[in-house]
Order: C-alpha cells, then structure tokens, then sequence
DNA sequence: ACTGAAAGTCGTTGCAT
DNA sequence: ATGCAACGACTTTCAGT
C-alpha cells in the first residue's frame, strides 16, 4: 500500500466528500469538474486503496443520551509485555470508548470516553478499565466542552502528479 | 432542542448509518423492518433534529500524508477571560487541530493536532500555537500508535417512546 | 484516463390508511 | 406514523475516443 499519489482531482474529491459524505455524484462531479463517470472511478479507486476508511453519520452524542465526555490519560505497570496487547484487546470491545492511542509522554494512553452521565462513567472504571491487567495509573479528565470535533483531514495541495 | 426521544426503530438507523453512511435507503429500510419511505422520513426528521450532525467520509490521515498526530495539553494564564475566547477562536481556524477539548484537570484543554511530519508540528507549534494570546504551558504528547478511532456513538436499547 | 449514452436502480413525493 | 405506487433522478456499466 504506497502512497496512491493523489493528484488534484482527488484532492478536491476527498475535501468535499469529507464534509458531506452523502452528497450524489452528479453533483461532485459537477463540482471538481469532472464526467460522472470519471469521478465515479476515482471514488471507487480511493475507497478500494483504503484512502477513505468508510463513510459514516456523524452523531451528536448529547442528542442519543452520551452527553458526558472524558479524557482518560491510562499508565500500565512495566512488568508484563503481555499487559500492553491485552489492554488493547480489551479496549476495542468497548464502545464507549471512542479513541485510544498510545502515546510518548508520562502516560501510555490516551482515551476519549463517553458516557451517559457520572454513574455511568464511574461503572466503566470499576467494570471495565479497572479489571484490565497491568493498571498503574488512571487519570480523568472531564471535557468541560467541545471546542471542535472535526473528521476531515487537511488535504495539502501538493502538486505531484 | 429537547430529548428528540428515539425509538427503536430510530436506534437501529443510526447503529447502521454510523458504520455504513452511504448505504441504500431500501437497504436501510429492509434491515432495519420498515418501508423505504418510513425510513427516508425518519433519516430526513434526525438530520434536521440535529441528532445526525453530518455524513462524511473518513480518510485515512497517513494516506494523505499527514501521518504524525499529537495530543496537546495547553494551560492558558489566568489573567484574562478574553483570552479563553480568543484562544477557541482561533484554533477553530486550524484545519490541522482536528479536536479541541476545554477539560478538567491540570491542563484547560486538550487537543490532537495531524501533521505531515515533525517540521510541520514544528512550525503549527510556533506560527500558530505559540502566537496565541495567554499561552501558559502546552505539553505535546505523539501518538506511536492508533488503537482506536471510533465515530460511532454507542446508541442505548433505551424502551422509552 | 476520459466522455457520452444506455439500462437498471434508487430516492422522493403524494395519497390513502 | 405507515405503506404503496409512480415519476424523476441517480448510479453504474460499456463502448468509443
């Protein structure tokens, strides 16, 4: 999977679908000025080489009951190697958790979770992130609010063809 | 705004259409147990009610050479109130921060910032980050690995109409 | 790799329940 | 709030440049 290469047309390809994922063909090709047909391929193309992951609605979560947001900077002990590949595992069967990644800096991840309020959130620690193997350290931060939650990566200009 | 108060039925549109944007209404419509129709007036009711906020396609960040993302702490002095508009003003303008939290704890927002490669935080650090007014303390943590990027709100089996 | 056109499918509306 | 039916619009493929 090497860089696919993106030329111009796939750039503007990718900055509108990014913002409306819904919109029809006709009227994407229409607007990076291409045949229906041709942008039809490129969408294709760039679905197939795995450049657009997939396309989804994007939910308030406020509105479907998970108004709660927190941050949650999670340490392991240093013992068991094991420990890391396990807390992966088991991080990814947890839908309210959003995002993990891990990260250089004091803590090894970095969580975004979302609840449906405190008694919710507190039952994801005792039930779920605290029964995970190899917890050091847990710290929460609550999101007071959100800034900005956007999906759409910055699409450089770049002129290689 | 009120609870829009979803049914089952408006429970399971969003479980698909948050994994699969750009399925086929008649698909949608057939999984779900509900005439085409039904199911394009109650898709049309949850974009307008807001609980849809958008469709979009989700690009893969490394595909489109932005392969560095990072997890900012920023502390701001305590001085001015203004500064904390100014500040959220401003980072709404950076396409490359693509999430901004205001949280609790030790630093008073958290954001995660895509770049293309070191040079390039570097310079979004000081042409952007650092001329904001009331920077106090930013702390930049890499991402060494992606275990999780979920959009998808978990949607509660909630029995209230 | 693109355009244009053909064929099939789908979205969207109005109406009746 | 639903289903059915009809029309127009769209997607998708194929031949030709």
């Amino acid at each position: 999977m090497q860089p696919p290469s993106l030329d111009g047309h796939d750039r503007r390809i990718l900055k509108v679908l990014q913002q409306q994922g819904r919109i029809t063909n006709q009227e994407l090709a229409e607007r990076i000025g291409l045949s229906p047909a041709a942008c039809w391929r490129r969408v294709k193309a760039l679905e197939e080489e795995g450049v657009i992951k997939r396309f989804a609605a994007l939910v308030d979560p406020a509105r479907v009951g998970q108004p709660l947001c927190a941050l949650v900077m999670v340490t392991l002990v240093r013992h068991h190697i094991d420990n890391t590949a396990e807390f992966e595992n088991r991080i990814l069967q947890y839908p309210e958790v959003l995002q993990c990644y891990a990260t250089t800096g004091n803590a090894d991840f970095v969580l975004r979770v979302v609840s449906e309020d405190m008694a919710a959130y507190d039952r994801f620690l005792n039930e779920k992130l605290f029964t995970l193997p190899g917890i050091s350290q847990v710290s929460s931060n609550f999101a007071l609010r959100e800034i900005k939650n956007e999906t759409a990566i910055p699409i450089p200009q770049g002129h290689r063809v």
